[in-house]
DNA sequence: GACAGTCCTGAGAGCGCTTCCAGCGGGGGG
DNA sequence: CCCCCCGCTGGAAGCGCTCTCAGGACTGTC
């Protein structure tokens, strides 16, 4: 590749005149030379090559109205983001999806609730042409802003919205949550156990919801003195599972809806000398390779393909991308992808 | 804001009609309304207003030759990139900056060795102005990359090349490692310990290299037997214990060049029924809160301000951007962040 | 009251690209 | 042998914006 001297790069124009040819004709070969001749394709190739041309992204999104580039939209507020792989688990999926089909990843990270004017602005300002979300609350503004922008939105975790009947069909990709839950529960069961607490994860988020509606599925009537809510963090695990020896000393096993909670719950555990698993069992949710494997115990919990999801997600949005552009194929629905119970030391 | 049909959003044109004004003017007045007189400059702002108008970015980046783009680019191969929270924080900070500045942020993950090519050929595409890049190692072709691109870089974590006398001189940002190593060390030997081993991270990491340095700054001449090497990791942590602890039963003290080895110490003098820090103090590096604050003994350890360290690596690349438009102000140069040591109970 | 100087404004060129449309040449059917 | 049609190519328009440049309105000065 020539070295350019900055801000003179070689434009179609010289590619044309290098090959021999119009400017129009060496567009077409260099967008898929699709009803070019064979010997025209190759000199405008070589020119190609000789120039070190590089299009102009700028000028090509002009007129194509089209960006090749997505936005992926990260409205988690709480300092979580930072301690949680979650994202960048999630993140890494997308970026292999979307650079295999040559889109780029605009990352949008919310910083605070003043900040979605600013989203907002983005989003409308057709800098992209789709976008990816996570993490969304009951009140998020985020649809509607895709929505008015008319931007293709793709999301992280169900919506809380879609329990409810309403039109608002959004597609989006989930874990099975509530079958991980019931499958760790009914192990809990299986394994004798006949006080099974649970550690709940914020009201507001559909996943820690689905976990619930889980583990009650199993235990059809649940005794509400062994349902604590924590706020999926260490320190939240921490103290609904100090609360729940409070209320429940003889409880034998705890599901935790995630991980962090679990390992917040195991140190408090240790802490008061309760012996894990044998005195008490606990299971967690997400099997994140950080925390899972280096409590103490290691954490048995539901494992989810989390990259996979974020893979699943940015192949949904290029695919109902795709369908605009092309005005057919099938409409892009939400999926869920399937969690399996991991066993280690905990439970 | 009014509802865009989709593909139709007012222009500069539609803009300047309706303010009774030229195109010219109108442009003006967005770009900020200098020269143009108050009571037009309140009749394109209306406009504006009105007609939700919102500049197009390809049709402005054309004409300015500027994206208003940087790239972050982590091209760190290893699976530690999903458990490390060290990149989520300073990625936020240099999200807080560039928002700052009405700057995008484009995430560049590399997938590989192989995906350099990919990767050149974006930052060549002028889609970005700048770029932010992480974790050098010696032989990374991504200096050469950028500078054949043009494009202006700024790092983060000293590049191991700086070492030498050479022009490659780039701006960087890293933490004071040898400073809190040398901290560190020092605080474990005030407290009496005599056989202070390390356990240290890849040798071609600068950070690994500078965090011995101030090892060995402290202990002057080093028992090689007190020193083992770890990659960065929990597991790689253990590894290194145990080798130690076979080598030197008699050490008193640990100091690892993080906090992840650290915690994978820590698991093995636990399950060696060693007791922290009665027999053997340990100290980390980084002060990872998902990590130092829940491990048992909670971590004592050295903090960085790594969001801190974000947000100075964009503003060093936004002035230099800057200052290639301008034409002047002052070259940006390198920048050494403070680190503290943290006591916690691990010693 | 005329003229120079200042301050604003608008016309227009052009950034680099895609794409419509017209035109050209050649092969096959009448 | 002529005409039509098809496949390919080039000319040219135009995407939405910025910015230069020229000219108009106005002020101040002599």
């Amino acid at each position: 590749m020539p070295e350019q001297p900055p801000g003179s790069r070689p434009t179609l124009e010289a590619v044309a005149a290098r090959a021999g040819v119009s400017r129009a004709t060496a567009s077409r070969v260099v967008n898929g030379g699709d009803g070019v001749r064979k010997p025209l394709v190759d000199k405008v190739l070589q020119a190609v090559d000789e120039l070190g041309y590089i299009p102009n992204h700028a000028a090509r999104t002009l007129v194509t109205r089209r960006t090749g580039a997505v936005a992926v939209v990260i409205a988690e507020p709480e300092i979580r983001i930072f301690s949680d792989p979650f994202f960048s688990q999630q993140i890494r999926g997308i970026s292999k999806e979307l650079t295999a089909h040559d889109t780029q990843l605009v990352l949008l990270l919310v910083e605070g609730p003043g900040d979605f004017d600013r989203i907002a602005r983005y989003l409308s300002g057709g800098h992209v042409d789709g976008a990816l979300a996570f993490s969304l609350h009951t009140d998020d503004p985020l649809p509607a802003i895709t929505r008015r922008a008319g931007i293709p939105t793709v999301y992280g975790g169900r919506p809380s919205w879609t329990a409810d009947p309403g039109d608002q069909a959004v597609p989006y990709v989930d874990a099975d949550n509530r079958g991980g839950a019931r499958a760790a529960v009914r192990y809990l069961k299986d394994l004798g156990r006949e006080r099974i607490a649970h550690i709940g994860g914020p009201p507001d988020q559909t996943s820690a919801m689905d976990r619930l509606d889980g583990y009650r599925d199993v235990l059809l009537d649940v005794d509400p003195t062994l349902v604590a809510e924590g706020a999926f963090t260490v320190e939240s695990g921490a103290r609904a599972m100090a609360e729940l020896l409070e209320r429940r000393p003889d409880l034998d096993a705890v599901f935790a809806a995630n991980d962090l909670m679990a390992s917040g719950a195991l140190r408090v555990l240790r802490e008061r000398g309760v012996a894990v698993p044998e005195q008490v069992a606990i299971v967690g949710f997400d099997d994140m390779d950080s925390v899972a494997e280096t409590t103490d115990p290691p954490l048995t919990t539901v494992n989810q393909d989390i990259e996979g999801q974020g893979r699943l997600m940015a192949r949904l949005l290029l695919r109902g991308l795709d369908r605009d552009r092309t005005g057919s194929g099938p409409a892009p629905d939400s999926v869920i992808t399937p969690t399996t119970l991991v066993r280690r030391a905990s439970a």
